[in-house]
DNA sequence: GCAAATTAATGATTTATTCAAG
DNA sequence: CTTGAATAAATCATTAATTTGC
């Protein structure tokens, strides 16, 4: 049957694929030089190399790489799970942790009923602060009071003071429920950076010189916030 | 500045964030869970539970999804624009085995201009053969027919007798290029699996039996095919 | 020592997800 | 919104390592 440029194998009788010492370490090689998921065109090339080492078929390489790929990946999984319990307290099994991770940040409720503000300037050098959440008045909400000092933008807008509040609409338990924020310059001068509680002020280049981002982050007060700061 | 339920942080300025690699696998593992553009909520969630093992602030989290996104994205377009377009120069470092091995892997045009053909069967029992190469014509082409005998399918389906064949697109020196294959039992009875060079018939499973899975493997005939069957 | 029995590795298969083209 | 291709996850199955009793 082998006439001419084509070559066929019939896989024998049973029997699964064992490889070489040889083939074994040529494919970890690659594997380590970055051939992850080999195309069919590689498949071939490595299967026809490999067989000066012994009997050896396309879909032998084809299931290594994806079986090495997959235990890599569960290798790698299973370490870091396994530290992830130990620094987290006591837990019986090792995928509760990210199972409760999941089930907290996908319980909608579980922040405890937030409030949506938007905010939004109205002159030349406009910002937008959406989404600006603060706590419910169930549970006590807060003053937050800041100045943020900005260094000089290299925008030629002119810096200046701009103030916005805002007062959460229900308010019986919540003492004075006011967010100002004052800023000397505008947030707009190269980017802001808002998903609903993080304010950035632009990194500032002027002429040949940079200067690092400073970043406003607020968020609500859990008690896993706290480890290091109260 | 903590006098109540809300928790003010300034970045200190200092340099970029580093996910530890317990924050990597965790948010590898939402994201993989479905959490592809998490809202400000779950960020802030994140973000709180993610301290435990290391700084970590909310743009961290909203922008390594960001980036996750994007580079996901990425290297799906990648691999699709790769597995369509073949052409590369030519390596010549070699120093081992394996280096030869990995240049002539990467190597595209090693293989010698390969042609894809596609056939698809029209009946009910369809099944395709995609990406069935066989050699330019610059090599001498060839007539692969074979015959192969299928053990009975398990399925409703009548075995039966389907033949597919295909030629190249130029003819000069290619003497006869046609490749018939043919089945007596049609391919999808189970599953087929194909990478471009390789269908497998379904092992059958009738009653408690179970009858091993027979390959039938094509590729193209390199030298190094030709050990122990020339 | 050495097999039968048991366990660990790993090849092979099936199922579920994901992305994007139609 | 549906569907096909690709591949990751989960699972099955076989081989190698090893333990164990003699």
């Amino acid at each position: 049957m082998i006439n001419n440029q084509l070559l066929l194998l019939c896989s024998p009788r049973s029997s699964r694929w064992n490889p070489t010492p040889e083939q074994l370490l040529a494919l970890e090689e690659l594997y380590r030089r970055g051939i992850k998921t080999p195309t069919a065109q590689q498949i071939r090339q490595v299967t026809a190399l490999l067989r000066h080492f012994g009997k050896i078929e396309g879909k032998n390489v084809f299931y290594w790489f994806q079986n090495h790929r997959a235990r890599e990946r569960q290798k790698r999984r299973r370490e870091l799970m396994s530290s992830m319990s130990q620094s987290h307290s006591n837990e019986q099994r090792q995928q509760s942790w990210t199972n409760n991770l999941i089930s907290s940040i996908q319980n909608k409720e579980s922040a405890g009923g937030l409030r949506n503000l938007s905010l939004e300037g109205e002159q030349q050098n406009k910002w937008t602060l959406s989404n600006c959440t603060i706590l419910s008045d169930q549970e006590s909400s807060s003053v937050l009071q800041e100045r943020m000092s900005m260094v000089e933008s290299n925008s030629s807008k002119q810096p200046g003071v701009q103030s916005y509040s805002a007062t959460p609409t229900s308010q019986p338990p919540c003492a004075n429920p006011t967010v100002t924020l004052i800023y000397t310059t505008p947030l707009d001068c190269h980017h802001y950076y808002d998903y609903g509680m993080v304010l950035t002020a632009p990194h500032i280049c002027k002429g040949e010189e940079t200067r690092e981002t400073r970043t406003l982050e607020l968020f609500p007060l859990e008690s896993d916030n706290l480890n290091g700061f109260l």
